[in-house]
DNA sequence: ACCTGAACACCGTTCAAGT
DNA sequence: ACCTGAACACCGTTCAAGT
């Protein structure tokens, strides 16, 4: 519990003096260590052996530093992915490396959703819709596109977010799925017959596999657009 | 401030006792008028003219009431809903149903994302799956495309609902959206071209119009499976 | 200018005491 | 059995006082 010495440096002035950088990174360790319940003030002035008051000069509030933790996590991730070769393999990579980052950071799943002001959402949606016009997809059908991607993106991020919050709490993800396909084959075959199909499936099924079926479906989808011009589905005539 | 008198019947028992309906029904338009931070269990307790500790003899906690609440609004929404009619239809009527909701009830947009264990998720998903069998799309298949559906609408509504209360503080949507615009314009046009290009698409865009787009492209990819067979994209042979 | 840490205004939740 | 509301153990945030 006590603070470990801040590099035993000489003593004219503190070599680390606190810095908007420094506070983030620790806060992403906390995250990482402990989930987004353990990020209190009063946790971050202790590992940063701090008062609490001190974070302030650095950052607005908690939400200022949860988008600074997320912005920095989405900029490492997105910097480190390559941007040239086929556009379907570039949506593809970018799609995976917010996943896998989500996997590592579950928080980054919740933040991204709660906070529309941050700069990781244009980067993600750069990295989703810059490689549409290669694609061959009309400007008009672009933005559509590339909202379904960041949309479907964010909706399986917050997903794992959940899940993660879940069961670190409750054992591991093995026991944690089976309690949610215990509970899904007690309802009523009657009312819900697709979802006592699906329930075997959710205990078996890969995540991260599933997650890229669906960006495949969505690129199908995109793919049918750009051929058949306006709509994607065109009424029976 | 002082509370209201729970109806003057005779004094032999008080006619509307606690129960977890009425709790859940308060809390929903708690939620409803002031927001997801604006339901305590004191702001609670008051406005059902009782103890905050009185609650918990009906729900557990915090999470339990916000699930019960959420349950609630897709029970009646999908309740609402016609089952019936060509499948592509009644998927989009469930999708549509579900945007609606959140838009009146930006909170059930955040708390669909947060817990993973309640009853809505599995309804939600019967509402998008059920439909795929008719919809020609093989056994193996179904799974995929219904949780592509499904992560669709949550990301969706967790931006809704982000949206929605970042608005609630910050004057109108229009001001609102025109700040995320400006935000984006001042990015790095080099680095961030497709942005640029989505802008002022964003300012005029139509949230319904486009949720309904992003539909209607995973549908058009769904077909595309249906029709080519196991994978949605094939490898350029 | 930056840091400190006590103080303030809240929370969710518990629990002895009432009916 | 159900309700009451004070008390507890936290929060994020502020701010006088220090350096």
């Amino acid at each position: 519990m006590t603070s470990r010495e801040p590099r035993p440096g000489k003593s004219e002035r503190r070599t680390d003096a606190l810095s908007k950088e420094r506070i983030v990174e620790a806060a992403i360790e906390i995250l990482d260590a402990e989930g987004e319940s353990g990020l209190t003030f009063r946790a971050l002035a202790a590992r940063l052996s701090t008062g609490s008051g001190a974070i302030y000069h650095h950052v607005a509030n908690k939400n200022d530093l949860l988008t600074a933790a997320t912005d920095e996590i989405v900029e490492r991730v997105l910097s480190g992915v390559a941007r040239y070769g086929q556009p379907r393999e570039v949506i593809r990579v970018v799609a995976l490396g917010m996943f896998d980052a989500i996997d590592v950071h579950p928080w980054v799943g919740t933040h991204l959703t709660s906070e529309p002001r941050q700069l990781a959402l244009p980067q993600v949606l750069e990295g989703l819709g810059g490689p549409l016009r290669a694609l061959g997809v009309p400007d008009h059908a672009q933005f559509d596109c590339a909202s379904a991607l960041l949309n479907y993106v964010l909706g399986v991020g917050g997903q794992n977010a959940a899940h993660a919050r879940v069961h670190a709490g409750v054992g591991d993800r093995a026991t944690f799925l089976a309690s949610i396909v215990a509970r899904w084959t007690q309802l009523d075959p009657e009312r819900y017959p697709f979802v006592h199909k699906m329930a075997t499936r959710l205990r078996e099924h890969d995540d991260r596999e599933q997650f890229l079926a669906g960006i495949d479906l969505i690129l199908a989808g995109i793919e049918s657009v750009s051929r058949t011009g306006e709509t994607a589905v065109l009424p029976d005539p």
